[in-house]
DNA sequence: TCACCCCGTGGGACCGCTCCCACGCGGCAT
DNA sequence: ATGCCGCGTGGGAGCGGTCCCACGGGGTGA
């Protein structure tokens, strides 16, 4: 039987690239020097240099990076842990441009980015062995909540870890937020200087320190006007349309005499709107009403929204450098980041 | 001087983690031993397998990823191109979904989510040859253009590769795309059931498969209704909200006794509000409006969008799974993929 | 002129895994 | 008893880089 009757069995295309060791060869050098051109040290007379640039135009040469993630144990990449529950808030803006400022941010460092966006409970807690065997040099971490143990344990681990949002007041890891309360503080301001005195908020989950952040700043600034806090008129909701409704009702029940509302974000807005409708109330004639987030649908609501918008992409890049600081040197990294807020002043309050 | 005296340069702290040397000793074999079962090999006797097990349980052993990539040339990691000229997209559902579907459909196969946004042009242009050697086992590409020459570069490198949408019908790669064509007709046939006559559409940018399709459903159901198609209805956008407004404003001049519009993208149609609501016409009274795409702006939209939906995360998994078919086996995976689209029916039509 | 230094350089020894070849051993047919 | 087969196994040889040590040669000072 004439080999070529046998039946091809899948070859693996295995379109060979070429290795260091054929520049060195082109360029008549030794593989030191080609390692050492690619590596950018000065140590390299200017006629090798040269010579070895040429020949890794010529053969269109890019180092193979799982051989140099071998020899020096980085991986030039970080992983970006979006977790699964927290998944739905992924349709908001509010993760994708993080994201975007991540990846500008690391791609100038010629980092990658691995997204893990983490299924059920088992799966994320098996994350911490997984990220450090995969050595990433670096984790990225969103959504974070109070209980939260991970980052303790990547920090065991010595991974080099920046968090989006702090897990409470004492976080030890690097971190990067908005300033939550001073934003809070802007909105429920506004609604004051509009007239208003039966100002109500709906809460975010209170188990995560933004949402507990802009509860503060809702605080504050009653306080700053002398106008007493009243606890009926605090609300729980878990930043979802459904939770913004469920409050926005309760709250219309406990004070049917409530002139304004700041909700801690867009989503539970909506939901606010939908049930303030229901009620027969106007935005902002009956009711004036502020939102957290500054998203799409702060835009596209009826009446667009006012609300608070967060700076995300420079949150992004802020995480990013932080990151490479702290791998370049650990310990490095300032703990924490706060970055402005601002009030972003439409029609409904 | 005493050593001890001299600045500590910063050491880098590297956790070394157990090797499969290290397995293969605590568990009294051979590395080929630990290597097979690992890998799953049949060829194990059960005693062996036994100690092994143990002995990576006690150790906590996760392989090297890098090592074993040296070895096999496989990465076990796929890279997602979101070109940075539509990262406006980003922040609407539509990328975020599919990514979630993406994730899920790799991670069950224990593959490596990569994603790349390129920024400018000229990094657009030197992906192919990035990709290629940062030996990625696949790509997906999402938002190509008609005259990307992007996927034809990856091919002749012999990198499996799946496009989110064809850029014509004569695609030759392997992709996944809703029924744009189907959806659009859906939604232009709901229009003129409503008893509209002169129905107009917002396109896309007519450089994308998508957008070209959509138009051509348009004109399937007015052709199945018998309706003639005027050019004059036909208006030019670009899927961005400021297009969405001036096509609106071009339609109200030459037709204003335009009664429906089919907008090829939520977000035109959201900015077609705007102008419908300027020119005094009243939703979906005097005139009823379409959209595409059942974004999370269609459903906040004033009033709420009657619009097209794509299953996006679906068309994710689909992406990611026929990658892996190609990866495992080069030219096995059906070329391309359409997944049905519905019409979402609400209060603007 | 000679010892010394330093600069640029080549190449051996890894990094941790997979692949594959060769070997030992027990069971079966002869 | 003897040969043979095949299963399970150990371990050598890469994969393609980096790191570092040792070495040659030109310049400098005595």
């Amino acid at each position: 039987m004439s080999p070529a009757e046998q039946p091809q069995p899948p070859r693996p295309v295995d379109v060979r690239r070429p290795t260091l060791n054929a520049v060195a060869a082109r360029a008549g050098v030794g593989r030191g020097t080609v390692s050492r051109v690619i590596n950018g040290s000065p140590k390299v007379s200017d006629r090798s240099r040269a010579a070895v640039e040429r020949a890794i135009a010529e053969l269109g040469y890019v180092p193979n990076r799982a051989a140099r993630s071998l020899a020096t144990r980085r991986t030039d990449s970080v992983a970006l842990v979006v977790p699964d529950a927290e998944s739905r808030l992924f349709a908001e803006p509010y993760f994708s441009e993080i994201i975007l400022g991540v990846s500008a941010g690391l791609s100038s460092a010629g980092m990658q980015l691995l997204l893990v966006l983490t299924g059920d409970e088992t799966e994320y807690g098996r994350l911490a062995g997984y990220l450090a065997a995969q050595r990433v040099d670096g984790v990225l971490l969103m959504a974070v909540h109070a209980e939260d143990t991970l980052p303790d344990r990547l920090a065991e681990l010595a991974v080099p870890t920046v968090l989006a949002g702090r897990r409470g007041e004492a976080e030890r890891l690097g971190h990067v937020r908005a300033d939550n309360r001073g934003g809070a503080r802007l909105a429920v301001r506004h609604l004051l200087a509009g007239g208003r005195r039966a100002v109500a908020t709906i809460t975010g989950p209170l188990d995560m320190d933004a949402a507990r952040a802009r509860l503060d700043g809702y605080r504050d600034a009653l306080r700053d006007a002398g106008v007493p806090v009243a606890e009926e008129l605090i609300a729980a909701g878990d930043f979802t349309e459904q939770g913004g409704r469920a409050a926005m009702r309760e709250l219309l029940r406990r004070r049917p005499d409530l002139d304004a509302v700041f909700a801690a974000s867009d989503v539970m807005a909506s939901g606010a709107v939908q049930e303030l409708r229901a009620a027969g109330r106007r935005i902002p004639g009956d009711v004036a009403l502020v939102g957290f987030d500054d998203s799409i649908v702060a835009r596209h609501i009826d009446p667009p929204l006012t609300s608070v918008r967060q700076p995300l992409a420079e949150m992004g890049r802020t995480m990013a450098s932080l990151l490479l600081e702290e791998i370049a040197q650990r310990g490095t990294g300032q703990r924490g980041v706060v970055l402005p807020t601002e009030l972003v002043v439409r029609e409904s309050a």
